[in-house]
DNA sequence: ACTATAACGGAGGCACCCCTCCGGTATCAA
DNA sequence: TTGATACCGGAGGGGTGCCTCCGTTATAGT
């Protein structure tokens, strides 16, 4: 299903280099940044991320020229994912869709402490990630509310600020992580 | 009640200097690191600090030789007036006695992030607030649950780590906070 | 008033980060 | 093979923060 799709997109055009050495360096800052972003956050240090991908600060900056920039290459496509997962989940009974994503969406954040953040920042560029997750999320939902399973005085915008703000801070385990969430969801449901 | 309490203490022997003008910088540096805190967390600089009480960083340093000194010296009793705000509200019913006593922690850990970051951190020093908070919480709760009028199979852990982790993300504004709040804790009540 | 000394404060060494600039190098088309 | 050039990397200047050290100053007891 949707393979053809007409979401929402996020566009970031920052292009793959064309020589063979750049594209290597490229990838390989990818997937240092990648790596840092989950780590520390999105205030990972620059002339780390490019030590481990075992590259020059200046060859960073060639190829993005601001933090924003890598940052951006690195979470759209994450975050495009998670907007995949919620078509995905469109089959599913209306209360099992929903929280089939939301599981899905917690095991994002949980590792990957940007896309955490970028619900939590007043950021321009992370705006439009949020509208996407929101876009992604927002027919799940209402379809729930409307088979009167949840209640209706919530929006999306509430939910998910609430699932990431259980997500984003520390559990003695994931155990604990998703007994919490359930108690939460549980007050979602509609009595 | 309870004046003459045998609450687990939390005891900081950083001591006041004795002379005026060094008692006159300990009390600057109080307030400004307060200030400080609250306004950037527990990493706000310690010579931005020095610099708002109008001291030398090498007063700072002699006064409080470890950040958590000036940490501890700052927090600790804001902490114990929560657990003292726990005492009082003993008197009312199970249910209101804990959302009175939550709504009292909510409103501390909203405007002073390093309350909120000592649930978040793995810290020897914090352990010792943590566990203050925990000790004042539990009696609250554990009559709420003795009651039936919370699920049994929740922790005051759990329950501080829900209400905590709300009230550390980004809310729209003071409405919506108290919204999600309000229908997570419906999730905790028993049915 | 005078002095012993508690207390001051900021310079300075070290570490880390950001970002720019440019001499050197690897790539690729001819 | 070779030359044009896209691309490299890191030195270096500017900024901030941590913490120590020590010459200078204010205080309090006599």
């Amino acid at each position: 299903m949707a393979t053809e799709t007409t979401r929402p997109v996020l566009r970031v055009d920052i292009k793959r280099p064309q020589r063979a050495d750049a594209r290597r360096n490229f990838d390989a800052l990818l997937s240092a940044a990648r790596e840092a972003f989950a780590e520390k956050g999105v205030d990972a240090s620059l002339e780390d991320i490019a030590r481990r991908a075992g590259v020059g600060i200046g060859t960073l900056y060639r190829n993005f020229p601001t933090r924003q920039d890598l940052l951006s290459a690195v979470y759209f496509g994450e975050i495009e994912e998670l907007c995949l997962a919620a078509e995905e989940a469109a089959d599913l009974p209306p209360w099992e869709a929903l929280t089939t994503w939301l599981r899905r969406f917690v095991a994002y954040v949980a590792t990957k402490r940007a896309i955490w953040e970028s619900l939590n920042r007043e950021s321009d560029s992370f705006q439009e990630a949020r509208e996407a997750m929101y876009a992604a999320g927002t027919p799940l939902f209402e379809r729930v509310q409307a088979a009167g399973e949840a209640r209706a005085d919530m929006s999306i915008d509430d939910l998910l600020r609430m699932v990431s703000g259980l997500t984003g801070c520390n559990f003695v385990d994931e155990e604990q992580r998703d007994r919490v969430l359930q108690i939460a969801l549980d007050g979602v449901r509609a009595r």
